[in-house]
DNA sequence: CTACTTGCAAACTATTTGCGTTACG
DNA sequence: CGTAACGCAAATAGTTTGCAAGTAG
């Protein structure tokens, strides 16, 4: 009696491919703002509402992942190879780290508790290098 | 030229102290209104202002954490041993895993990269035992 | 005494939602 | 054509803040 996964389906839009295609080609991990100012010189009318929506779509998916980075605002990535984040203090800034050292952490935590895990993430805080040098 | 850590010092409270005390008391990872509401009876004029302004010094004390977990809203647990985090993603619930099986990630991390790292964190996405019976 | 803390209420801010319009399929 | 997606603006919701009054040191 397992319930399937009902395979929602989605109309295209100009709107989420773009948002798509900018999240994938950043280096950065953006706000919803940020998203927003740089999509607006070629969508004038869009609205914020939009970039919330087509987000929520995109993780939806499981191409696009949100971050919580201890700010008041979210950060989105586009999901790729796992990875993990080195999450600056001072400037916020959030650095991927690609190379993965523990692929075998789930397996080790699921031998010894009751609890199905799906994935773990790995943060890591402290100071970047550019600010290191500030007083 | 280091600049030395200036040690503000903060009056007592009996406020603060309670929250303190309640935070070291509970297995829960509680909200700012869970925390809130469990202090009310002992103090009828309570206000969330003053629940938020003392989770900020406790903070800053370095004596009590904020948890991102993804919700909207902010979670709080008091600081003692490392530790990490099963998340359910059906109900939120937050479970301390105490055990470490992986003390020395943060000098693995520091070889590799130009970042100073002062700690990490990890959390376990998935179904508590709780929630995986539901459909 | 004096200045940190509180209670109250208003302000903020990131995100979500209702609704009438646009446009994909 | 039917309905998902859009733009707009208003609504939410969690958190922060200004200010007058209370209180620790």
């Amino acid at each position: 009696m397992k319930k399937i996964t009902l395979k929602k389906t989605y109309r295209y839009s100009r709107q989420r491919e773009r948002l798509l295609a900018i999240l994938r080609s950043t280096e950065n991990h953006p706000t919803a703002i940020w998203l927003y100012d740089w999509m607006k010189p070629e969508f004038p009318s869009l609205s914020l509402g939009t970039v919330y929506r087509n987000l929520a779509i995109l993780i939806e998916q499981g191409v696009v992942r949100k971050i919580d980075a201890g700010s008041t605002f979210d950060r989105f990535e586009a999901k790729t190879s796992p990875h993990y984040h080195l999450i600056c203090r001072k400037c916020g800034t959030i650095t991927d780290f690609e190379k993965r050292f523990f692929p075998e952490i789930d397996d080790e935590i699921r031998r010894s508790t009751d609890f199905t895990i799906e994935g773990h993430r790995i943060d890591f805080f402290g100071t970047c290098a550019d600010c290191r040098g500030k007083s």
